[in-house]
DNA sequence: CCGCGAGTTCGACGAGCGTCGAAGTTCACA
DNA sequence: TGTGAACTTCGACGCTCGTCGAACTCGCGG
């Protein structure tokens, strides 16, 4: 593994339509997201005590073998959203914060069309 | 098509983690968003000029077929992301952002591990 | 050194997805 | 009435994905 954490790049201005590379990156983080028992595996770990879980102790909510969580903890590692750490006989998986942030500052103007910047007619100005 | 808009069902209280149920609402959403084009595609119907947009307005964006087009305008909508109205010869879409921010809202507190409920102080270091 | 428990990797199988061309539908306009 | 434009639906093709069992790696305890 050489991976020199897969941050997203997404530019930060914008009430603009993604360009493609932007969407690009920003879809294989939300493929990753796209399956239940990934995203009840990254909603355990972060709500898991001090914010890290190890495989064993999440593995007892899915009625799936082991190779099978173990997978799903990869897809979520190579997706940037999770990292992992060895401790002794245990592997302890933590969330992203910066990353799952940029998700949700992706959504948020998808979710207010009418914000921002946009025409200064006399929609909603912001005093 | 007799779909009574699949608004999400996910309960607003938790810092928890999710449960099954909802993890399979969540997941079908964040699916339609974990390809390219349709992230593509909502970004640029969500921007547009009066927060929507017909098919012709969009679909030179792609080198994509018209049908493919159609194909991924139709997960949006089943996803409950996008709604389509016809208005003469033209289909027009138009994003929920009722639905999008419940998106949003979940990646939230994914992305705020220690922050959450109660706790009004921020010391991160509980011992 | 040896065995065991925790996770990962490998290989395979069936189901699902993205794409296309062709055909169908719906509406406008002459 | 009929011709064309704007989408959508249909059927098919490869490729990807989720799942499993078996085999492998790593680290601890005796």
């Amino acid at each position: 593994m050489s991976k020199p954490l897969p941050l997203l790049v997404s530019s930060p201005a914008s009430n603009q339509a993604l360009n493609a590379e932007e969407a690009v990156e920003l879809a294989a983080a939300f493929k990753a997201l796209g399956d239940p028992v990934r995203l009840r595996l990254l909603s355990l770990i972060a709500a898991h005590e001090g914010g890290e879980a190890c495989v064993c102790d999440i593995s007892g909510a899915f009625e799936l073998t082991g190779p099978t969580i173990s997978h799903h903890l990869k897809v979520l590692r190579t997706a940037g959203l999770v990292t992992s750490e060895r401790r002794g006989t245990w592997v302890y998986y933590r969330a992203r914060p910066e990353v799952i942030g940029q998700l949700a500052d992706v959504l948020v103007p998808l979710g207010t069309p009418l914000a921002s910047t946009c025409a200064p007619d006399e929609s909603e100005l912001p005093a």
